[in-house]
DNA sequence: TCAGGCGTTGCATATTGTGCAACAGCCATT
DNA sequence: AATGGCTGTTGCACAATATGCAACGCCTGA
């Protein structure tokens, strides 16, 4: 691995917390303030940091884009949406669809019909691994050994009196959930919030995404939201069909 | 500037086209394969860069939340946000805020009453700079010389035919926008699509953003939309208040 | 079974990044 | 106004670092 690469990308997260400026960004990667510098301006070419007018760095615009981009080309994301949409306008309760990625769960797309605001606010956010009925899914289906050294390695936060506690616990939930091609949390992550969640799977058959509804229990009760499960499930599968349909392989240069 | 840095960060963009091989890679940067093995897993370890399954690399998770940290900390748009929301249940269209930064002007949110969904779709993309009403805004608040020197290497685009056509045109259209204090953009990029802006400045009285409000004309004609100008530029207005600190810290219970 | 393609590794070379020290510009202090 | 300190910037000599090569291992398809 590349050293003076792994110093320069290093400084993309410190920039994230917050503005700096030159002195602060070398002190915290133990470099020089020259080698910093050029560090920076090389960053700034590409786009990825930007200095305002405070002469201080923040993070760049092209950083945005980029990001845009990617998700764009997300294609699992392009053929669920239509479905996530009509899925939201049958009923009411806000929809996501998440992926799972180098040890992470993450939200790629969300559906809210109360608050049309922030919605943006947790897409590409990491998921609270241990308790969403999306991620169980998503991890439920991981080859063994994988999944288990994962339950090992995670931290397993007490959100609620509700949420997983530790590993063997998070490993029998997985197992439970991978018999039976659902997944629920209920008041694990947020006391008042309940969801059901349904795998959508690749020709394979393995899951390359899951969705999920939300909704407080002021809404639904957790019974009331159970009886969607059937029309998540629908959903879910109705996407699956969409995505293994297409080529999986889509080389232009074929 | 850092080659080995520079070539790193030219494989993003690339990736953001697609998936892509190390060998692909390797070929579009001018390197060895190995070259762009290193850098490709430097990349990885930092989470840009994911690999999945078929091996190819595609861009990684931490774009996202590095993106979304990015926005968060945007102190104008935590400020401005709630306003445009207001804003939004008064009139019920699109409202938009927007920056300039590095020759580009993006917006960096949106609030869309009619159709909840695609939010996100625009946030962080560039606008079209040459007829966008928040542009004009703040492009015609740049200093002259830099005002200038933009206009002459900018690209004229005619998405229609009320597009801006060519530099003079814009310089002069930038003056007059400069001299009102507000913008507007009347089927310029969409044949279909009016616009009214207006800036928000700081402390010091410069341009930091710039809000729009947006509908299409067979739901207001134009003449309606502009009804809505003394609204758009109160808010602006107060959002300026707000930014600079000339208004008392936001209070949430409104 | 073999051949071809792709990703991966260790290594010698010199290209490339590094830290130093000196310089320049800015603001606040006296 | 003049001074001192702070921050960003530049040129340079040195050596640490990235590079390309060639060889290897692995998988796929013939």
């Amino acid at each position: 691995m590349s050293q003076t690469v792994d110093r320069a990308l290093s400084i993309l997260p410190l920039l994230a917390e917050g503005p700096a400026d030159l002195g602060q960004v070398a002190d915290r990667l133990g470099v020089h303030k020259s080698t910093a510098l050029r560090l920076l301006r090389t960053l700034h070419e590409h786009g990825l940091v930007y200095r305002q007018s405070d002469q201080r760095y923040r993070l760049g615009a092209r950083l945005f884009a980029l990001a845009q981009e990617a998700m764009e080309n997300l294609d699992i994301r392009e053929i669920a949406h239509p479905h996530l949409a009509r899925l939201n306008e049958q009923c009411g309760h806000t929809v996501h669809l998440a992926v799972y990625e180098e040890n992470e769960v993450l939200y790629i797309d969300k559906v809210e019909s109360r608050y049309p605001v922030r919605m943006y606010s947790r897409i590409g956010k990491p998921v609270a691994i241990t308790v969403a009925a999306v991620a169980k899914l998503l991890l439920a289906d991981l080859p063994e050994p994988e999944r288990r050294a994962l339950a090992q390695q995670l931290d397993y936060p007490l959100y609620t009196a509700r949420s997983t506690p530790h590993a063997e616990a998070f490993l029998k939930e997985l197992a439970t959930v991978r018999e039976q091609g659902w997944a629920t949390d209920l008041g694990g992550h947020e006391e008042s919030i309940n969801c059901v969640a349904a795998p959508i799977r690749g020709a394979d058959g393995r899951v390359v995404a899951a969705m999920s509804v939300s909704a407080p229990n002021v809404v639904v009760t957790a019974e009331e939201l159970l009886t969607l499960l059937p029309l998540v499930r629908r959903t879910a599968d109705a996407i699956s069909g969409e995505y293994s349909g297409r080529t999986p392989v889509k080389d232009r240069t074929e």
